[in-house]
DNA sequence: GGTGCGATGTATCGCCCCGATACATCGCAC
DNA sequence: GTGCGATGTATCGGGGCGATACATCGCACC
């Protein structure tokens, strides 16, 4: 899941490991707390090992750099390679259980912008399914278990289900807008969004999409 | 944080690895999905190790067990210890930062009913800090990188801002709840709710439901 | 009567990720 | 000129997870 999303930022432009993280901590607030050096920085390293990135040396446009007085340890900007576009392509494509957790689901959503109409109303598709077996759990334990558990528990559980009715409601108006062609789609992006066809308002599209469904 | 769950279910009665997942999934299922064996037998081993808890041989009222023809391996049943009381009342009662993040203030939350009331609020009171931090830096976001980021990123922070905005409002009805002295308090519990005063009824009481709202 | 299958049950292994910690430089305010 | 907060890279111990293995039990189905 980390991989996508460093993959998908140095997509946009290299970075070393500092920037990367205020990045990373921009475009996944919403998901989950800043990544920490003890997981970006061995990450780094294996993402370099498969190839996917490489360090790209310092120098820039300044030239002439200061001459290493003492033993500098200078910023590592890492660029993505060929490869490693590739593998980001496919790691935005594929989508195994993992994709529909809150981690994963995240990452993914954070680029839609990058990712094709059918794989978009697929991983949302999946994560709506996720998120109603989760609030069948809930409602059962809220419907049977009301004696057996204490109230702030039972409390909890409430909570926790308005959340989740919350996000299937949600993820039901993405998956509308995504049917009638009025995705959001706007802002800067690496590479161009991925388009398979025009908004098509009405007409041939209006009943069933090519969406594959949950196997 | 596993370790105050275990011990609190435990309090309640001795269970086995098998039972205890299934318990730990209904109490928390709120928080978090069922913890993983690979998770529990080492955290278990673990908290036997300390001296928290004790291996209780398996049999029960049936007595005349049938004897181990093949190598049986019988379930192990666990039961709290002494000292295992007095760590989950510890562990209870302090508050670290990790006691502010989800899956912390979930647990926590989780036993409020064997919680004293000065340790909710306070809980209560931090959880609502992080959150409005994290709410404010979404804020952030959203007011400052609308140029920057694609709309599909922002439509993740937006609902993830709702989210905070939310959470926010149900602590703050949690808070007046618990200064009002209208906390919930039922249900079973195995030892004595910690009450250090009886609900006062009457005047202030008058409005709502004893339980935090519910819309 | 047997056969298969899903629930019950314990256990390990490799890997990911986190928080704590250490260390060095830079800009700048006091 | 000195301290301090932001910038920056890096490691380490340990917790937690998914995959995997293996064994028993009850029961439906043939």
């Amino acid at each position: 899941m980390l991989d996508l999303a460093i993959l998908g930022l140095l997509q946009e432009s290299p970075m070393h490991g500092y920037e990367l993280r205020k990045e990373l901590a921009t475009k996944l607030g919403a998901i989950r707390a800043a990544i920490s050096y003890g997981t970006l920085y061995p990450t780094l390293r294996r993402l370099q090992a498969a190839g996917w990135i490489t360090e790209a040396g310092e120098a820039a446009a300044g030239a002439e750099e200061v001459p290493p007085l003492t033993t500098r340890r200078g910023r590592v900007v890492y660029k993505i390679t060929a490869e490693g576009k590739e593998r980001f392509a496919e790691l935005l494509a594929q989508a195994g259980p993992e994709t529909y957790d809150d981690a994963g689901f995240g990452v993914h959503f954070a680029f839609f912008a990058r990712t094709d109409r059918a794989t978009r109303l697929r991983i949302l598709e999946g994560r709506r399914r996720k998120v109603e077996e989760r609030r069948e759990g809930l409602r059962d334990v809220l419907a049977r278990a009301t004696e057996r558990l204490d109230a702030y528990t039972l409390e909890l559980q409430r909570h926790g289900l308005d959340a989740c009715e919350r996000e299937v409601r949600w993820l039901e108006e993405l998956i509308a807008n995504e049917r009638s062609g009025r995705a959001p789609e706007a802002g800067p992006s690496a590479s161009p969004p991925v388009e398979d066809s025009p908004p098509p308002p009405g007409s041939t599209t209006g009943s069933t999409t090519n969406l594959p469904e949950r196997p």
